[in-house]
RNA sequence: GGGCGGUUAGCUCAGUCGGUCAGAGCACCUCGCUUACACCGAGGGGGUCACAGGUUCGAGUCCUGUACCGCCCACCA
C-alpha cells in the first residue's frame, strides 16, 4: 500500500500539463451547453441562464477579468449540478471607439490615418485586425476553466446583432423613443466624435477667471467708451459666440442696463443685456455672458431669451469662419490670442485662479467641447420609469443592496441619451433621408425600399453617416443573442436571464441600458438579479494598471500556480460590491490550499485496505461499521453541504469558499485525517470497521470534491476521475450531482459528535500542557483521564488508539472520578478541560512552572465564572433573556465550576509535591 | 455641492437575526524531517472592534454625532 502508486495520483498536482486535457474532455463531452450531448439537466427545472458582460473583441484577459470569469463559472457550475438547465453564452463586443483607438495607434505607426485610408478601407482594416485578436480571450477564458457553451457564442457585429440593433432603434423610433435633433452635445476634439454623459470625467482642475469689459452701446449704435458692463468667464474663447449677457433680474446694480446693447469684442457684434434668474448675483461681477452654442447652461437661457447660437469652435475644436480675425486657431491659442488683445483694449479687467471641473473624454482625456450638432438621441424618461419600477417593486434585486440607491439616483436624474457617434466602427444608424428632407427610420437590411413620405425610391435615400453608441448593442445583448427579434425556441427559454454578473463600475454604461432597453422592446426586465463585483486591486489598494505596472498577470500565473488556485484566491473572501486586493500573499495561500487537498486525495486513495477491492463502487458504510470519528466527521460533511448550498443560493463566493478552506483544512484534515490514520493501523480494528473508516475517508472527500468543484474545476475533477464512484454518478464530476446532507446526517448524532469535540478538545489540552512544560514531542507519556460522563467515557476508550496517538499518551487509562485515581498519578502534569482532566505521568519535572501554569489556567476559569455569575446574578438578565440565552450561561458556568474545582485541586497535590520537593 | 462605503490583531480582511463574536489567512515566537502534504504539522503571543453619546437585561452588531480614508454622482460662468 505505497502512496506513490495512490490510485494514479502522481506525487505533485501539475496543472499546466492536466488541465488543458480535461477541458479537452468537457467540450468532447458536450456537457457545456444546456441541451448538449453530455448535459444531465433536467428540462422540468427552472433554467439557470447568467450574464456575463462580453468582453472586448481585441482584448486580452486581465485579472478583472478572470475574477468576473470565476465567479460567473461558479455559480454556473453549481446551478449545472443542481440539474438545472444553465445558460452561460459567450460573446465578445466590438467596442467601436475602444477598438478605433487602438487601430488607429497602430495605424499611426504606419504614418496612416482614418481620413487617408477612408471609410470601407479603414473598416476592412478594423474586420482584419479583429479577425486576428478574437481568439486571444476564446483561448484565455478556456484557460481560466470557463464553461461557456461556445456553440452559442455571439458577438455584438454578427447578423443577429445588426438585426437586433435595428429592429430595436425602429420599434424606439416608432414609439417616439428615438429622436433626432440638434443639441448640444459632449464632443471630443480628440475622438472627433460625440460622447455620452458617462463618458464625460469631471475633472477637478484650477483655472483661471477672467473679468472682461463688454461697452455698452448707445441708441444710435456707437460703442460708449466709458460706459460697460464686466464679466466673469473661464473661456474667453467663448467671446466670439457671445449672443447676450445676462444679469439677475432683481440686481439693482445693473436693473437699468437691462435692455440696453453691449457690444461684443472682436467680433463686434452688439447683442442685448437680459435678465435671468440662473444668474448668481454673488458670482463673479454678478453679470454672464452667454454662449449659447458652447455651454449648456448658456444654451437654456438662449432658448428662453430665443438668442442666436454661433458655433465658433470646430470638430477638432479650432475657432471657424464666424470666429472672424481668430479663425482657424486652436482654442488654447485662440485663447490666449484673445486674452492679450483685451489686454492691449484696455477691457482685460482682471483675474483670479478659479476651481473647478472641468470635463474630460474617458478615452482620451481631451478638454470636452459642448457642441450644437444634429444628433439621434433616445428619450430615457419612460425607460428609466420602468426600470425603477422593477427594481423598486423587486421584480430585479441588486446585490449588494445598496447600489440599488446609485441605481436610482442616476435613473432620476439621467438626461437623453446621445445615441449617435462620428466614428465608422460599428452599427450604421437604420435612418435615411431624402432630398426632401424626410426621415426614414427602417429595420429592412440594405434600407428602405422607399421614403415613407414621399415615396421616393430607397436609391436616392441617403443613409445616416453615424454609428450607435456600442453600448446600444450591448444593452440589446441579454435578447439578441438569443435570437431576438425572431421568436426563437431559446428567446422562450433563456429570456429573461437569473443572474447579471459584472462590476459595479459598469452599472450605468450597460446594466442600466439593459434594463431599459430589455424591459421596453421584450416586456420584462433582463435579469431577475443583479450580482455586482468590485474592482481587483494590487496588495497596496491600488487599482491595478499596465501603465502603472502593478498587473498580475493572470496567464503567469495560471502557468505558475493552476487556475484553480488563481480561481479560488479571487474569489476567497470575495463580497459582493467590494474591491479585492489579490497579491502573492493570497495567491500563495490559494496554492498552498490546492496542493493540501490534492495531497489529502492522495492520502486517501493510497490508504485502501487490502481487503477492499480496488474499483469497488461508492458506498456510504453502514452505521455498524462507523466508530464515533467517523460519524463525527460525517456530520461535519453534512452540514458543510448544507451550509455551502445555502451559501450559494445567495450567490456568497466568499462564504463558500471559507467554509470548504475550513472544512477540508481545519476538519477533514487536520483531524478525521489523523484520527483514521490511527484506527487503520490499529491492530484491534475488525476488518469491518477498518473498510468503514477508509470508506468515510473517500466519501467525506469525495463531498467535498464536488462542493469545491465550481470553484476549482480541473483539480477536482482530476481527483474525481480516481475516485470510485456510485452506479448511478457520471464519468466527469462537472454533471455529477450537487450533493445533499440527509445521508450524512443521517449516520451523525449529537452526543457523539459532542464526546468526539470533547476529545479533540482534551487532546489539544493535552498538547498545549505538553508543549508548555517543555517536554519532547515525541515523547510518549502514560495518562491518567477522568471523565465523569460516561457517554464520553464511552466514545474515548473506544478511540484509545486515535487518543494515544494525537497526544502521544501510553498507556491511557480511564477513570470515572478523581477518587479511583492511584495515589501514584498524584504528581506529573495535569490538564483540565470543560469534561474532564488528564494527568500525565512524567520524571522530572519543573514544579514551580507546572504550578504556575496551573495558577495562570484557574486565575482565568475564575475570572470567566466571575463574569458568569455577575450576569446570572442580574435579574434583569434572567428575567427578559430569552430562555435559551440563560440555560446556555447555567450550563457554562457548571462547567466552569467543575473546572474550578479540579484545578485547585491540582493545584493544591503541586504545591504539596512542591513543598515535600 | 449631494450621496455611498470603510475604519476589527503588525498586514489583508470575515463577522448573518443584538446573546460562546473577539475570528481567519499572512507575518511573528517555540518545537517538530510522526511513511498525504515543509506549498507541512503541533503549540503560542498579539485587538478598548476609529472616537463620543444613545437605545437595550445585553452592542463590532441598532440609532445620532465627530474624525480620518476611499468611491460615485454633479450644467453655476
Amino acid at each position: 500500500m505505497s502512496n506513490e502508486q495512490a490510485g494514479g495520483l502522481p506525487k505533485a498536482y501539475d496543472a499546466s500539463s492536466v488541465e488543458g486535457g480535461i477541458y479537452a474532455r468537457w467540450l468532447a463531452a458536450d456537457v457545456f451547453a444546456p441541451d448538449g450531448a453530455g448535459s444531465r439537466a433536467d428540462p422540468a427545472k427552472p433554467p439557470f441562464v447568467i450574464i456575463q458582460p462580453p468582453p472586448n473583441i481585441t482584448g486580452a484577459l486581465h485579472l478583472g477579468h478572470a475574477q468576473r470569469t470565476a465567479v460567473e463559472d461558479a455559480m454556473t457550475r453549481h446551478a449545472r449540478m443542481t440539474g438545472r438547465p444553465t445558460l452561460y453564452l459567450p460573446g465578445k463586443d466590438h467596442a467601436s471607439i475602444a477598438a478605433q483607438f487602438v487601430l488607429d495607434r497602430m495605424l499611426a505607426e504606419e504614418g496612416e490615418t482614418r481620413e487617408s485610408l477612408g471609410r470601407e478601407r479603414y473598416l476592412e482594416r478594423m474586420r482584419a485586425f479583429v479577425e486576428s485578436t478574437r481568439h486571444v480571450m476564446t483561448d484565455q477564458l478556456q484557460r481560466v476553466g470557463a464553461s461557456l457553451d461556445w456553440g452559442r457564442e455571439r458577438y455584438t457585429m454578427d447578423d443577429g446583432s445588426a438585426l437586433a440593433v435595428r429592429t430595436a432603434f425602429k420599434r424606439l423610433y416608432d414609439d417616439g423613443l428615438a429622436y433626432r435633433t440638434e443639441a448640444l452635445v459632449n464632443w471630443c476634439p480628440g475622438c472627433r466624435t460625440s460622447i455620452s454623459d458617462l463618458e464625460t470625467i469631471a475633472t477637478p482642475e484650477t483655472g483661471t477667471l477672467w473679468q472682461i469689459r463688454y461697452h455698452l452701446v448707445d441708441a444710435a449704435g456707437a460703442v460708449e467708451p466709458d460706459a460697460w458692463i464686466s464679466v466673469a468667464t473661464t473661456r474667453p474663447e467663448t467671446i466670439l459666440g457671445d449672443t447676450a449677457v445676462a444679469v439677475h433680474p432683481e440686481d439693482v446694480r445693473y436693473r437699468a442696463l437691462v435692455g440696453r446693447r453691449v457690444r461684443v469684442p472682436f467680433v463686434e457684434r452688439d447683442v442685448p443685456v437680459i435678465a435671468d434668474d440662473v444668474v448668481e448675483r454673488d458670482f463673479g461681477t454678478g453679470a454672464v455672458k452667454i454662449t449659447p452654442a458652447h455651454d449648456l447652461d448658456d444654451f437654456e437661457t438662449g432658448r428662453r431669451h430665443e438668442l442666436p447660437a454661433i458655433t465658433v469652435l470646430d470638430d477638432e475644436a479650432r475657432v471657424t469662419e464666424a470666429g472672424g480675425p481668430y479663425r482657424g486657431l486652436d482654442r488654447y491659442a485662440a485663447r490666449a490670442r484673445i486674452l492679450a488683445d483685451l489686454e492691449a483694449r484696455g477691457d482685460l479687467e482682471g483675474s483670479r485662479a478659479h476651481e473647478m471641473v472641468i470635463g474630460r473624454c474617458q478615452r482620451s482625456d481631451d478638454v470636452v467641447e459642448p457642441r450644437l450638432k444634429t444628433q439621434w438621441f433616445v428619450r430615457v424618461g419612460p425607460l428609466a420609469a420602468k426600470s425603477l419600477a422593477s427594481v423598486r417593486e423587486g421584480r430585479v434585486e441588486i446585490l449588494p443592496k445598496r447600489f440599488e440607491k446609485v441605481f436610482f439616483h442616476w435613473l432620476e436624474n439621467i438626461r437623453d441619451w446621445n445615441v449617435s457617434r462620428q466614428l465608422w466602427w460599428g452599427h450604421r444608424i437604420p435612418a435615411w433621408y431624402c432630398t426632401d428632407g424626410h426621415v426614414v427610420v427602417s429595420d429592412r437590411l440594405g434600407g428602405p425600399e422607399t421614403c415613407d413620405a414621399c415615396g421616393r425610391p430607397g436609391t436616392e435615400l441617403v443613409q445616416d453617416p453615424d454609428i450607435f453608441d456600442t453600448w446600444f448593442s450591448s444593452g440589446l445583448w441579454p435578447f439578441s443573442t438569443l435570437g431576438w427579434p425572431e421568436p426563437t425556441d431559446d428567446l422562450a427559454r433563456y429570456y429573461p436571464g437569473t443572474v447579471m454578473e459584472t462590476a459595479y463600475e459598469i452599472l450605468f454604461f450597460w446594466v442600466a441600458r439593459m434594463m431599459m432597453l430589455g424591459e421596453w422592446l421584450m416586456g420584462q426586465p433582463p435579469f431577475a438579479t443583479i450580482w455586482l463585483g468590485g474592482i481587483v486591486r494590487d496588495p497596496y489598494g491600488v487599482k491595478m494598471s499596465k501603465t502603472k505596472g502593478n498587473v498580475e498577470d493572470p496567464l503567469a500565473t495560471i502557468a505558475d500556480i493552476g487556475a484553480d488556485a488563481l480561481r479560488f484566491a479571487l474569489v476567497h473572501g470575495l463580497a459582493p460590491g467590494a474591491d479585492a486586493r489579490i497579491g502573492r500573499t493570497k495567491l500563495d495561500g490559494a496554492r498552498n490550499f490546492s496542493n493540501k487537498l490534492w495531497n489529502a486525495a492522495r492520502f486517501v486513495l493510497g490508504a485502501r485496505p487490502d481487503d477492499v477491492p480496488q474499483g469497488a463502487p461508492l458506498a456510504l458504510p453502514a452505521a455498524a461499521d462507523l466508530g464515533p470519528a467517523e460519524r463525527w466527521i460525517l456530520g461535519r460533511c453534512g452540514a458543510t453541504i448544507e451550509a455551502v448550498s445555502r451559501a450559494h443560493d445567495a450567490y456568497q463566493l466568499g462564504e463558500v469558499t471559507r467554509l470548504l478552506y475550513e472544512a477540508v483544512w481545519s476538519e477533514f484534515c487536520d483531524w478525521y485525517l489523523e484520527l483514521a490514520k490511527a484506527g487503520l493501523a490499529d491492530p484491534a480494528t475488525t476488518p469491518a470497521r477498518r473498510a468503514g473508516t477508509w470508506q468515510t475517508l473517500v466519501w467525506v472527500l469525495e463531498r467535498y470534491v464536488r462542493l469545491l468543484h465550481p470553484v476549482m474545476p480541473f483539480i477536482t475533477e482530476s481527483i474525481w476521475g480516481e475516485l470510485p464512484h456510485e452506479p448511478s454518478d457520471p464519468e466527469l464530476l462537472i454533471v455529477a450531482d450537487w450533493p445533499t446532507a440527509e445521508r450524512e446526517l443521517g449516520l451523525a448524532d449529537a452526543d457523539t459528535s459532542a464526546a468526539v469535540e470533547a476529545l479533540l478538545d482534551l487532546v489539544r489540552a493535552v498538547r498545549n500542557a505538553r508543549a508548555e512544560a517543555g517536554i519532547d514531542a515525541g515523547a510518549s507519556l502514560e495518562a491518567d483521564v477522568v471523565l465523569p460522563d460516561a457517554r464520553l467515557r464511552e466514545v474515548v476508550g473506544s478511540m484509545s488508539a486515535s487518543f494515544e496517538r494525537l497526544a502521544r499518551l501510553r498507556p491511557v487509562r480511564l477513570h470515572a472520578d478523581a477518587a479511583s485515581l492511584p495515589s501514584s498519578a498524584g504528581s506529573g502534569l495535569a490538564v483540565v478541560t470543560a469534561a474532564g482532566e488528564a494527568r500525565l505521568a512524567r520524571g522530572a519535572g519543573d514544579i514551580e512552572r507546572e504550578r504556575a501554569r496551573l495558577e495562570r489556567e484557574l486565575a482565568s476559569v475564575r475570572e470567566a465564572l466571575r463574569a458568569t455569575d455577575a450576569r446570572l446574578a442580574d435579574v434583569a438578565f434572567t428575567s427578559r433573556a430569552p430562555a435559551h440565552v440563560v440555560d446556555a450561561a447555567r450550563r457554562r458556568r457548571a462547567e466552569l465550576v467543575e473546572q474550578d474545582e479540579r484545578l485547585a485541586a491540582r493545584l493544591a497535590s503541586a504545591k504539596a509535591a512542591g513543598d515535600e520537593g
